[in-house]
DNA sequence: CTTTCATGAATAATGTATGATTTTGGTGAA
DNA sequence: TTCACCAAAATCATACATTATTCATGAAAG
């Protein structure tokens, strides 16, 4: 999937099909997934080396990222990974708030069984993993939620959350999930599922909130404690 | 204002200091004030030529208009303007009715006096000028919005805003506003200010979330009508 | 002795120019 | 209509010029 930024989602059909789509697609990748940390200078004649292609892929695909948010430029001075902090993380999660409901709703007036049973099934999924293996959890929760927005007929809503919900899965691989916010992720989606099956939109809507809420503080909260982690790590 | 991408916003010291900047910024615009037409092909030698640069510059400035999803690329077919139809408006303004009265609430609980009368200030203008001059009307308009959204700490959800409102503001400027509309922007503008004098919060939000919604269905039916007129020549 | 500051070479960004290769899309013949 | 062919254009590689930044080095100041 070729992120276009948030008013794209359009064309499918040109995945990796040019060098340049690659590695766009390569240092997405090494951005989502930490690989390049924040502020990472991105040198162009260095990516162009590792990838082995010329420069002018490299920087085509630079823009493209910067015109996605993902990396950001300075003049003469070249391209740098846009740092993923907490005010970040927070934002975007305050979006989320506004734009998941909005999606859900059209879910539940739309929703077919086999929507449902998909559901179920990648709930029954997280419950028997029980956070066990994390990337695969973030995998499913993510999956659990495109389910319900994917074919909402607003293409810039789902745009706007896709791009989003790909940079908060690429956190959440990688901080640790509470005790307490493991049973109560499970419990929501219970909630949530029930809701839609029994066609109650206003109560989905509720629970849907609360879970998306909890879940972006608990995400902020753990950066937070990441962050005093590192700055003890320097003073000590 | 060099716009970004939804997750920009950051970096504001380079507007057009590189050749493709300029060349970004010049694309940009056409495309906003329909210069460029819908699905117009955007080929790379023949912009290099108007610019009067070479061919790289060109196409960095597409990919970053395609990360911001403004163009759309075709492998091995090159970029074309992504036409901004009934649809597309219809869902940027929909995701505008959920982003702005969030975006309202900060500004009623931190704004200024100075905030107010620049408000009144815009205001007065705008009753003045009575639609008389709509190019100089929009700018108003959007600038009334963007006095109350810009200093919001959410720079994400800002961001987005700030994107889909220059594509409105861009339709805006030339589609005709009804009479019946004229006067309820005026009156809800009205509104608007005195809730916000008033530190009514909600009354505000109300009052805004009535607005937008009125003004972005009034904008869908105008570009009804336009589409119909056109299938109707082509049919005549 | 440490910090600050100037300096110049190496590094890198930006842009130009050109050509190779491939794909697309149209044109005319079978 | 189908198919071979060709011009146009996209994509990429390569090489190079120009300009700006970075960074290490060393001098000067505190």
């Amino acid at each position: 999937m070729s992120g276009q930024g948030i008013l794209a989602l359009s064309a499918h059909k040109e995945d990796a099909q040019t060098s340049a789509n690659a590695i766009y697609e390569s240092i997405r990748h090494d951005i989502l997934s930490g690989k390049l940390g924040a502020n990472a200078r991105l040198k162009v004649s260095e990516l162009a080396r590792i990838h082995d292609t010329s420069t002018n892929p490299v920087r085509e695909a630079l823009q493209q990222l910067r015109g996605e948010g993902l990396v950001l430029f300075a003049p003469n001075q070249g391209a740098r990974v846009r740092p993923i902090d907490m005010e970040f993380v927070r934002d975007v999660v305050e979006v989320g708030v506004l734009l998941e409901p909005y999606l859900l709703r059209w879910f539940v007036e739309t929703a077919s069984d086999a929507d449902v049973a998909k559901l179920r099934g990648l709930q029954a999924e997280m419950e028997m993993l029980n956070f066990q293996d994390k990337p695969r959890h973030t995998v499913l929760d993510s999956t659990f939620h495109e389910t319900m927005y994917a074919r909402h007929y607003n293409r810039v809503a789902y745009g706007v959350w896709k791009q989003h919900r790909e940079i908060i899965s690429s956190i959440s691989t990688r901080v640790p999930i509470a005790l307490g916010r493991q049973k109560a992720i499970l419990l929501e989606h219970r909630d949530l599922i029930e809701a839609i099956s029994a066609q109650e939109t206003d109560r989905a809507v509720a629970v849907l909130t609360q879970h998306i809420g909890d879940a972006g503080r608990h995400l902020v909260d753990q950066l937070r404690i990441e962050e005093t982690l590192a700055t003890q790590a320097v003073k000590g």
